[in-house]
DNA sequence: TAGATTGTTAATCGATTAACAATC
DNA sequence: TAGATTGTTAATCGATTAACAATC
């Protein structure tokens, strides 16, 4: 009943406006405006205002949003509180940027354990995480309560990877091969289509340009 | 004036078509119908169909599309003929992720070359790509023709690195760092935010189990 | 012909933007 | 009080889905 749940573009934002304002100044008792969130980060002043009034727990007319109780209420909102669990698959170049990307950190979602093919990799730590062997994949997922898995190696392991994630009970699958995966309906997949993003980026510009 | 560009939503999904087609046995006079393309990929046959009528040069009634045909097509629209060059400004891991991921190889943008600061990898290559010094951007951009700048850095260094290839005469940003960037109206910024993606991913599974 | 498929037109849905009343 | 700002309601815009006619 009621609460409806936050849309992807509204979780997009208030990403960015955590970060805008975990980067000012505040005593505690700081305010901001929407309008000034909105300038900072070029969008609709209309629009962060209805996506604070979806998350916060209000604003005063005149003042404008406490800092400190706003980043509060977005990372509650962003459920940083209750964290989750998961587990990366591929420790090549990508695996070890998402490994050591920063800004996962301080979000709810926590890597947990990697998993790679190379007998080189496999008992050493990259960023703090451990790399086991896939065969150990399901034994560990079972006892960590892991439901969701990364897919970050060659589009051509991409569905066999996929498949053993399933079979370890992952629930949703963040998947960086270029591959649509085939996966029952329980799973869900989020596609990180990096060459369609940047052939984005291009026609955008081709678009100004003409 | 017609020629309304493509969105982006159908720039997304036609290169997931052209993935599919590309992996279809072909004799060069095989057929498929949107029908068939739409369940492969978990598509809405009625989705497909537009997407394809938009771009292509047209299918037959109970027939379907020549696989050939429909694969230029697709290719012509997404610009995969006349290309683009791009560089690339960080060689970490995520910046070699980049530079070894195939799929770009088949688009129509080029990443032609790779600046870092760190000395031990300036003058070698990395996947094909020649790594240069920051300090020889502007002269380099200026011969190369270059429009498109990627920006792999960590995110302290990112606005930097941005300026510098507004100042080498880059329109067009594609940014992997979690900030903001300030650019000039006539500079197109993509941002992947890569935490939200993830976010958004434990957000729907959280929805789902609950 | 019958029927699968294309392609178009209308309906629905969701997201953004605009207008405006409420408030401190 | 006056005015900046919140928050809500209505209007617009775009994307997806549904319905249906056209076609081979």
């Amino acid at each position: 009943m009621g609460e409806r749940s936050i849309s992807i573009h509204v979780i997009e934002r208030l990403t960015t406006y955590l970060r805008y304002l975990k980067s000012l100044p505040d005593d505690g008792t700081a305010s901001v405006s929407a309008t000034k969130i909105a300038a900072a980060l070029d969008l609709n002043q209309v629009l962060v205002r209805k996506d604070l009034a979806e998350i916060s727990s209000g604003g005063k007319p005149r003042v404008g949003y406490q800092i400190c109780s706003l980043i509060e209420d977005i990372e509650t909102s962003l459920g940083y509180n209750d964290s989750s669990s998961a587990i990366l698959v591929g420790v090549g170049n990508l695996g070890r940027a998402l490994l050591s990307h920063k800004s996962f950190r301080e979000t709810g979602v926590r890597i947990v354990l990697a998993f790679d093919c190379d007998e080189a990799e496999i008992g050493t730590d990259c960023c703090g995480v451990r790399i086991m062997a896939t065969e150990k994949m399901a034994d560990l997922c079972g006892r960590l309560k892991v439901h969701i898995g990364i897919i970050a190696v060659p589009d051509t392991a991409a569905q066999e990877v996929c498949d053993m994630l399933v079979g370890c009970g992952i629930k949703a699958i963040w998947n960086f091969a270029p591959t649509h995966l085939k996966v029952p309906d329980d799973v869900i997949v989020r596609n990180e289509n990096l060459a369609a993003s940047l052939l984005i980026l291009s026609q955008q510009l081709r678009e100004r340009l003409s």
